[in-house]
RNA sequence: GCUCCCAUCGUCUAGAGGCCCAGGACACAGCCCUCUCAAGGCUGGUACGAGGGUUCGAAUCCCUCUGGGAGCGCCA
């Protein structure tokens, strides 16, 4: 019985999760979820110098928060594992034992400074820079000396000179590699731990991985790693590299790039689904340009739509998605936002108000202050609107406020109390009572804005009106 | 240096020889709606990197150039 479908995303817990690897992650999880297959989520913590505990929570708790969810991993253990690299040092042991036993594999004892100076020797000349095989054909004697002296070694797997290594790519289709062009590859490090191309590829074919979708910063890697697998006798999964995802002016992504990790983006209170909806359009596109639900991702999802040129992050298109976002999100979230922003109680109510205005929580919190909190003497252009509607518009507001009068009377007194209409009635209002000349609609705002504090703002607007004529 | 990949509006992209003097979305501008602004609706401007072929016909096929990206590690 064999899965159709199991992709997997398997990052290194070295560093924050950063948007590239989000949109991999979401593809992988796309793909499985839509084949109806397995997602399988591995931590590749093979260098122990770099990787953390803390960085692996984090990242674990960043994919749980976009609704990632995986069917196997290092909090799901399944027989197929463990799924954490760092416990998988006996089965690395027991290939590389196989692999050398078989002579698939050999110990190479050249120091970093001997590989440099070849490699730039090789350069200089126009050569590719690849290992010139110093240490492929030691006798075994010679080998036994050199463990003798105490000499570190690597593992390096033996590659077979005039091969095509050949094989279909998920998106990019056939390819073609020939094996002289890679050379002799370290696939255990001198301190005994596995290279990446190995763990990684003989983890994707033990876990029973079927597709791999990443970076095309890996394509290089392929050939490797189906050589490593042959040489196990394992079945390699498909793969298939995605255009790398890059920043204004089509530099890598940065942080130059505001908030390019999914941390950042939490924090500031963006929207999985948003996020989601972004990504997923990056080198991918949907048959649906408007909002996708995450049924929606799921069921559109196509390989045959990816495309193969490096894709832009945007951020104006990512506040497109995250207002998207904002006006579904459900209240109860948006009240979230305005929690400690507005008087307890008061959540829903302000919420109502001014929902079309709240796109990120920094605005449930300006508003929720200039709702509710205490605004300075207006000035500038606030203050010319507000004077220049003259002491009767705000002596007829008073009044109708203080009659608890509802908006619709406020309005019909202040028209028949100074003839004023339209622009030239609003902007003074709003002026007085938001000191903003955008916003939510008046009569929502009020209706949520306690009487007291919009007499204070009245009576301020007033005053102003009143100094500003005395002292012309 | 060598190998591989890519190239349509500012950005995401549609386009697999005539349907394209290039379509959509975001952003931008204007208009409408509304008692203001925002939200919503509508309209508009902006792109096939360059040069050569092939063809009756090319954004689409081929070549060269240019530009961008990736790789060539005891990093993943």
């Amino acid at each position: 019985m064999s899965i159709p479908v199991t992709t997997r995303f398997a990052p290194s817990p070295t560093g924050a999760l950063h948007l590239g690897n989000v949109r991999t992650a979401l593809f992988n999880w796309l793909y499985a979820r839509r084949a109806g297959g397995r997602f399988v989520l591995r931590i590749e913590d093979t260098d122990r110098e770099r990787s953390s505990a803390a960085l692996e929570a984090a990242l674990v708790a960043e994919l749980r928060w976009l609704g990632l969810e995986w069917d196997a991993g290092p909090d799901r253990e399944d027989a197929r594992g463990p799924y954490r690299q760092s416990a998988r040092a006996a089965i690395y042991a027991g290939a590389f034992a196989r692999l050398e036993a078989e002579d698939r594999a050999y110990p190479c004892f050249c120091t970093a400074l001997e590989l440099d100076v070849e490699r730039r020797r090789r350069l200089a000349a126009g050569l590719p820079p690849r290992y010139a095989g110093t240490c492929a054909n030691l006798g075994a004697a010679e080998r036994a000396q050199r463990v003798a002296e105490g000499r570190p070694a690597t593992l390096r797997f033996r590659v077979t000179t005039g091969e095509a290594i050949e094989y279909e790519d998920l998106v990019r289709g056939p390819q073609r590699f020939v094996s002289d062009d890679l050379g002799d590859f370290v696939i255990r490090r001198a301190d005994g731990s596995a290279a990446f191309l190995f763990s990684n590829a003989l983890d994707d074919a033990a876990m029973g991985v079927s597709d791999v979708l990443r970076g095309e910063d890996h394509v290089a890697n392929t050939p490797r790693q189906r050589l490593i697998a042959r040489a196990l006798g394992l079945d390699p999964p498909r793969y298939g590299h995605l255009p790398l995802l890059v920043g204004e002016g089509g530099a890598p992504l940065s942080k130059r790039d505001g908030s390019a990790s999914v941390a950042e983006l939490r924090e500031q209170g963006y929207l999985p689904e948003a996020i989601l909806n972004l990504l997923g359009r990056l080198g991918h596109r949907y048959a649906s340009e408007g909002w996708l639900t995450r049924e929606g991702l799921i069921a559109g999802f196509d390989l045959a739509a990816l495309g193969r040129a490096p894709a832009h992050f945007d951020r104006a298109q990512l506040r497109h998605w995250q207002r998207e976002a904002a006006h579904r999100a459900d209240a109860a979230k948006l009240e979230d936002w305005a929690r400690g922003h507005v008087p307890p109680g008061r959540e829903a109510a302000f919420v109502a108000a001014v929902r079309a205005n709240l796109e990120l929580p920094a605005d449930a919190a300006t508003w929720g202050h200039l709702v509710f909190g205490e605004l300075p003497c207006a000035g500038g252009e606030n203050a010319r609107l507000i004077a220049g509607a003259g002491t009767a518009f705000w002596d007829a507001a008073l009044e109708a406020l203080a009659e608890d009068a509802d908006y619709a009377t406020l309005i019909a007194r202040l028209k028949a109390a100074t003839g004023r209409g339209g622009a030239a009635l609003f902007k003074p209002l709003r002026a007085a009572l938001t000191q903003r000349a955008d916003g939510p609609e008046l009569a929502a705002l009020l209706k949520v804005m306690p009487p007291a504090v919009a007499m204070a703002r009245l009576n301020a607007a007033r005053a102003l009106t009143e100094n500003s004529a005395t002292r012309p």
